[in-house]
DNA sequence: TGAAATGTTGGGGCG
DNA sequence: ACGCCCCAACATTTC
């Protein structure tokens, strides 16, 4: 009888390029596949949905013997060596605070049962001890990190397919319905429509990366900025659950062509985040820049609601806000908008756009998300100054010139010449009326003037900037 | 991976 | 021909 390995899936639910499975393959050892959600690990509402119909996939690419969980993760993991007889466990790291205690724990479990541990890094293109620079701390600048660490390398996949991986058929039925009604109630009427939007599993990634390399990559320099184009790969929420590996993804472009050139540094930019919150583990609670900490944020209550429901009165915000509701999806250029939106127009602390973003998002991720907002907010590293303040109505103009991606998530306001899509109060009567749109009635009026939230959010930076230097 | 204010230049209209 | 003004088109600076 060949040796027992225990398979601990997390966030790598795929068979293909993932070291827990070639390893045992090398080492021919029999595996049995588990998958554990732990309370303790929080994950929003909208990624549950993803999760489900991803670990469905999973569980029919292991000809249905994966065993799913539901609880404390050690606990779980000590009951099941407890009750067989593995040998091995194996899985690949994580790098958020929460899951690199709980891998620590499960470590420990596995050492009470004396079993050899095999633990991977099958999520990251280089482990952050590996990016760290010649002084040993780890990159607090973008460029010289992707410079430094990621150009001039060859990405390969590890293997293809898991064909004579040995699995073993647990005694106990297959459980995975189980989670159903915790992930995705079938109830819920928001997440039926992502059904018609997205595909989650290994094979859907592989046939979204193809597709995008056949076409959205070849103007992706340009394109990626245009909510109004398809020019973006859209494979976030299949990396994020490691439905496709990113070493696949860059062993598959060409360095020297400029638009892959530019994809692959957005690769590396999830890199980026992740080491910054390898390295800063309060990343998702606390400024990067300390002296934010005094920033007198206006945390309205009501503001935040209208920005969550796209309700401002700036369209591009708002499109970007519905597209979020509606898909679980915003394009990159737009999150940046209404980041910027949220954050010095409404004044309004980044945490709750993280919240919101970790809420509905199916791509959301702890690393990213948090680097990001950070990111916008000024507060990060290598982050965008804080006065450097998004204009929505010239970002719309710019970005979205013809008002599609407007047009396509506020069709109240469809009817509006391109003139004015992006800046409806400027609309002359007579036309608006033709339109449609009644302001304040079918289209709420901009909620706060531009230039003075620009002005007051820069005042404050002004300000904080003199009470950091006189303490 | 901004935007607005301010500065500079140069052409055209005009007395 | 000249100075003056206006203003668009850039460039630079500032937040």
């Amino acid at each position: 009888m060949s040796t027992k390995c225990l398979i601990w899936f997390r966030q790598d639910l795929r068979i293909r390029d993932n070291l827990t499975l070639s390893s045992s393959l090398r080492r021919r050892v029999a595996i049995a596949p588990i998958f554990i959600l732990d309370p303790a690990v929080e994950i929003g509402s909208c990624s549950k949905y993803w999760l489900f119909h991803s670990l469905k996939s999973l569980n029919n690419s292991l000809n249905n013997t994966l065993q799913v969980y539901h609880g404390d993760t050690s606990e779980i993991i000590d009951e099941i060596l407890k009750e067989n007889d593995f040998s091995e466990i194996s899985w690949n790291k994580m790098y958020d605070d929460k899951s690199k205690k709980i891998e620590e724990k499960v470590k420990n479990i596995a050492k009470k049962h004396q079993l050899k541990s095999y633990i991977y890094n099958s999520s990251l293109l280089l482990e952050p001890s590996k990016t760290l620079k010649k002084d040993g701390t780890p990159y607090k600048v973008f460029t010289p990190f992707y410079r430094q660490n990621f150009l001039n390398r060859k990405y390969h996949t590890d293997a293809q397919a898991i064909d004579g991986l040995e699995l073993i058929t647990s005694s106990a039925a297959n459980n995975l319905n189980s989670l159903k009604d915790i992930l995705a109630p079938k109830k819920d009427s928001w997440m039926r429509k992502f059904h018609n939007i997205w595909e989650p599993g290994e094979d859907s990634a592989h046939k979204k990366l193809e597709e995008f390399l056949k076409i959205g990559i070849n103007d992706y320099e340009e394109g990626r900025n245009r909510p109004d184009k398809l020019n973006t790969s859209r494979l976030s929420p299949h990396i994020h659950f490691g439905e496709i590996s990113v070493n696949k993804i860059s062993s598959c472009l060409n360095l020297n062509n400029k638009n892959h050139e530019r994809y692959f540094s957005e690769l590396v930019w999830r890199e980026f985040s992740h080491n910054l919150l390898h390295y800063n583990p309060e990343l998702p609670k606390k400024n990067l820049q300390h002296k934010f900490n005094n920033f007198p944020w206006i945390n309205n209550k009501s503001h935040l609601k209208k920005w969550q429901r796209g309700l401002t009165g700036y369209p591009i915000v708002d499109a970007g806000m519905r597209e979020l509701w509606e898909t679980g999806y915003m394009h990159n250029r737009v999150r940046m908008i209404v980041g910027s939106f949220l954050v010095k127009n409404l004044m309004i602390h980044w945490k709750y756009g993280l919240e919101w973003f970790s809420d509905t998002l199916m791509d959301a991720d702890i690393a990213n998300n948090s680097a990001s907002w950070q990111w916008v907010a000024g507060t990060g590293a290598d982050a965008a100054p804080y006065f450097r303040i998004f204009n929505p109505i010239t970002q719309g103009q710019k970005f979205d010139p013809e008002g599609l991606y407007v047009r396509k998530f506020i069709p109240e306001i469809s009817n509006l010449p391109n003139k004015y899509i992006h800046f409806p109060s400027d609309c002359p009567t007579e036309i608006i009326k033709q339109s449609g749109v009644i302001l304040g009635k079918t289209y709420p009026f901009p909620m706060v003037e531009l230039k003075y939230s620009r002005e007051r959010a820069l005042l404050a930076f002004k300000n904080l900037n003199k009470i950091n230097q006189s303490c």
